[in-house]
DNA sequence: GCTAACGTTTACGTTAACGTAAAGCGAGCC
DNA sequence: GGCTCGCTTTACGTTAACGTAAACGTTAGC
């Protein structure tokens, strides 16, 4: 009775084609500190922690942030809480990142919301179109 | 009893002192097409339309946006209808942009519950450490 | 034993979004 | 008239995030 952990392993090409990305990127994430994989003598192997941090990588992309600042949040994720001064500043930098995502939300919602006015119009000036076609035609 | 249009004009250091970013940053700008200022012999004038879209050109870049891609979207706001091909691939970029936007409010959903899971488990190490020294101290 | 398929390192190239420096112009002031 | 301030153009430099190419290793199949 061997140890039945799941074992999910990945390799580069797997992970890359599974996230629509090169392999060039994710060994570029990894030069950036953002992945460590193990080894099977030179190949990467991926294990499913590293598959959790190439979503969050995926995420942190698609809401603008930079390799840099995407980092630091994974950072926040695995940090082993030894000194308080640390968790302290912890905390602030959670602070510091959940306001800027309420930004960000209340920028998505002013637009989405132009958006919607210049579809209402732009739908509005459609229907008169096809109106005057029918009219015409 | 001239025209009293609110006549608000700005210079380019005005601009850019409200806005926090550098004159370069707004000729550049310019250079993409992005603004399109008025001129009194060299110097550039700009109109509160120019003001506008300097605040839309802002929010898409917190929004993580390139600048062809608020470029598009700055489009998108002064277009004028005249053909209807035009107005429904217009629909349907705006289309695109909703799903873009919308996704990114998913995401951000996710991180921020996330980050407060963090901040829980955070704040309760603290409140840990804190009465350890208390009993200890 | 050859050739794909997949992986590796090394290194130079590219694009976006500015920064920075040089050199010059026009208005106001002392 | 000289100086400073604010603005201008031109142009080269920089950083991030990869792309692309070269040259090589190793397992699988025929």
């Amino acid at each position: 009775m061997a140890l039945d952990q799941t074992q999910t392993t990945y390799g580069i090409a797997e992970l890359a084609r599974e996230f629509g990305i090169t392999t060039r990127a994710i060994r570029f994430y990894e030069d950036k500190g953002l992945l460590s994989p193990a080894r099977d003598g030179q190949r990467r192997i991926y294990a499913s922690r590293d598959h959790v941090r190439l979503r969050l990588i995926m995420r942190g992309k698609r809401l603008g942030f930079s390799l840099d600042e995407i980092r630091e949040m994974i950072d926040l994720y695995d940090l082993d809480p030894t000194e308080v001064s640390q968790l302290k500043m912890f905390i602030d930098k959670l602070q510091a990142r959940r306001e800027q995502l309420r930004r960000q939300q209340d920028d998505i919602i002013e637009t989405l919301a132009e958006l919607d006015q210049l579809e209402d119009q732009s739908r509005g000036l459609l229907a008169d179109r096809e109106a005057r076609r029918k009219a015409v035609g």
